[in-house]
DNA sequence: ATGGCTAGGCCCCCTAGA
């Protein structure tokens, strides 16, 4: 089965993009991010006419999360990461889903950005770093198939960024950002596109800025992260960087994992 | 030589994104 993820910036601005991927693509699970809209202003019938079963996690303006699935959920899927009851901010949305092979977990994450560095945006962007490698770490103990995907606002390394050194001082890039995403990593998480293809300037995100897009200035920050069980039934990571070259795109374009399962 | 964008809100200018 193929599970993508994709950060729209905006459902509404990017229904037609969407529906015309889900079409091309036929994701069995897609998790979005920056849907900027509340539950109620999702457009949950274009998609459902689809085929998909529909999960929200919305919130007025800016950030927002859901989970689209040709399987139906097993359970209602959670919303928000454990360990800070004050966090307001709809970044987490996490889903079961049983196959014939066995159940997948699957998360749609929406890391901080974290920028400027100086700002309290930053030390929330490490905190929710840590609370989520708590959590995976937990969820590790079931030994069962997930994928946590989402816009990580990571870049994980040098080859993932078209001038690294311009980003040295970024809340994407610098060394704290980096340790935090490595402590994640190092609790035995697999990143899908590596596992499958070493070939750097691999960009999932291009700024509407300054020609990003016809420069190939782009950032490989939308990741795939598996647990051991299900980077055992990996075949295959992707991007499809020709969505973002599209009318009215995204910054983001999808990247998607196909499991053996 | 420079600066070049997009989306939402209650909206003609601001915040935010990365």
């Amino acid at each position: 089965m193929i599970i993508a993820s994709w950060n729209v910036n905006s459902i509404k601005a990017r229904l037609p993009r969407l529906l015309e991927w889900l079409e091309e693509r036929k994701p069995d699970i897609a998790c979005l991010q920056e849907i900027k809209t509340v539950d109620e202003g999702f457009p949950r019938a274009a998609i459902e006419d689809l085929g998909y079963n529909v999960a929200v996690h919305g919130q007025k303006t800016y950030n927002g999360v859901a989970i689209l699935s040709r399987l139906p959920f097993d359970e209602p899927p959670e919303a928000r990461l454990p360990g800070d009851d004050s966090d307001s901010q709809a970044r987490y949305l996490e889903a079961v889903v049983s196959t014939d092979k066995g159940a997948l977990r699957v998360a749609s994450i929406y890391l901080p950005n974290g920028n400027p560095v100086d700002s309290e945006k930053f030390p929330y962007k490490l905190a929710w770093m840590d609370r989520l490698r708590d959590h995976a770490a937990g969820l590790l103990r079931y030994e069962e198939n997930f994928v946590l995907a989402g816009d990580y606002n990571i870049i994980p390394d040098a080859g993932d960024v078209y001038n690294p050194k311009a980003w040295t001082d970024d809340a994407l890039y610098c060394r704290a950002s980096r340790e935090k995403f490595q402590a994640l990593m190092h609790l035995g998480l697999t990143d899908a596109f590596r596992a499958c293809n070493d070939a750097p300037d691999q960009y999932t995100f291009w700024d509407y800025q300054r020609g990003a897009w016809a420069k190939d200035h782009g950032l490989r920050i939308d990741h795939l992260l598996l647990s051991p069980q299900a980077a055992d039934r990996l075949k295959t990571c992707r991007i499809d960087k020709p969505v973002r070259g599209r009318e009215r795109p995204s910054d983001h374009t999808p990247i998607w994992a196909e499991l053996a399962l």
